[in-house]
DNA sequence: TTGCGTGCAAAGGTTTTGCATGGCA
DNA sequence: TGCCATGCAAAACCTTTGCACGCAA
């Protein structure tokens, strides 16, 4: 994997940075945006972009995209984690996103992949459903 | 589930209809306008989005979003898909969608409610990913 | 010096929103 | 008649592209 090419910036560097010191949670471009601007290190959207296409096709950050609306969340890959992608849980009820790391669920993408031959993509797989908190909620609603 | 809600236009009929009869594939806000106007009952695209939406708020119809670019996808969900005990696959390569009836994976509902506090709905969940087939196919493009 | 990185603006595409009009019940 | 659906245009939003300039090597 390369971590790198071309020239060096401060601006790639920060970018990286932050990514890396956000590597549990997921960021997107906005983000990215107002950290590096805070830095005194503003960076416009499309050299953002440019960087963050350079580093997933480098394969040293994820690009996931949930909704359309919502637009791209990345994520930089920890050595730890590329084993080890993880799935999400969206809320129907109130849309809260939820990262589920827990090495149960790789055994279901083995599963699926050697039972029913079929790789699951995990960037793109969201499971829905009902969080704790929503659940106590509706069944007051109703 | 409400099938329907509110009046009944020619374009809101000409809508579904096509949902049903493509139901086996998904299809989207562009389809369904070149098709809308191919019948001579055009439909503006800011009213298939409503249209859209309310069929899938009823749970009539299912979106998709793969990609924030490509633009999301809709299928309309047909009586023997609206199960709710178990899983489906949507390969990414062709469009296919999977059943996937497995015992194994009723445990990953269980596992995620025990261990996440998480209620899945599995008629809204669907594995993203790559068919056989579809592995196939791409191994010979490479 | 070479050529990559950046900034800025503009364009591209998808989806949403506002408002007036037309059609269903 | 009252309310919903529609059309049209404009806006919002995310992302990409083009071009000129500046900076790294």
């Amino acid at each position: 994997m390369k971590r790198d090419s071309g020239y060096n910036t401060k601006q790639k560097e920060k970018l990286l940075s932050y990514l890396v010191a956000n590597r549990n949670k997921h960021t997107n471009v906005q983000e990215i945006s107002a950290y590096l601007s805070s830095e005194g290190t503003p960076l416009g959207t499309a050299t953002i972009y440019r960087q963050l296409d350079r580093l997933v096709e480098n394969g040293v950050v994820r690009k996931y995209t949930f909704d359309g609306k919502t637009g791209a969340c990345y994520q930089y890959i920890d050595e730890s984690m590329e084993c080890h992608e993880h799935f999400h849980l969206k809320c129907l009820g109130c849309g809260k996103l939820i990262h589920l790391d827990c090495g149960h669920l790789s055994e279901i993408r083995d599963h699926i992949a050697e039972q029913h031959s079929f790789i699951i993509d995990t960037s793109q797989t969201v499971f829905y459903g009902i969080c704790a908190d929503c659940s106590g909620k509706k069944r007051t609603e109703d």
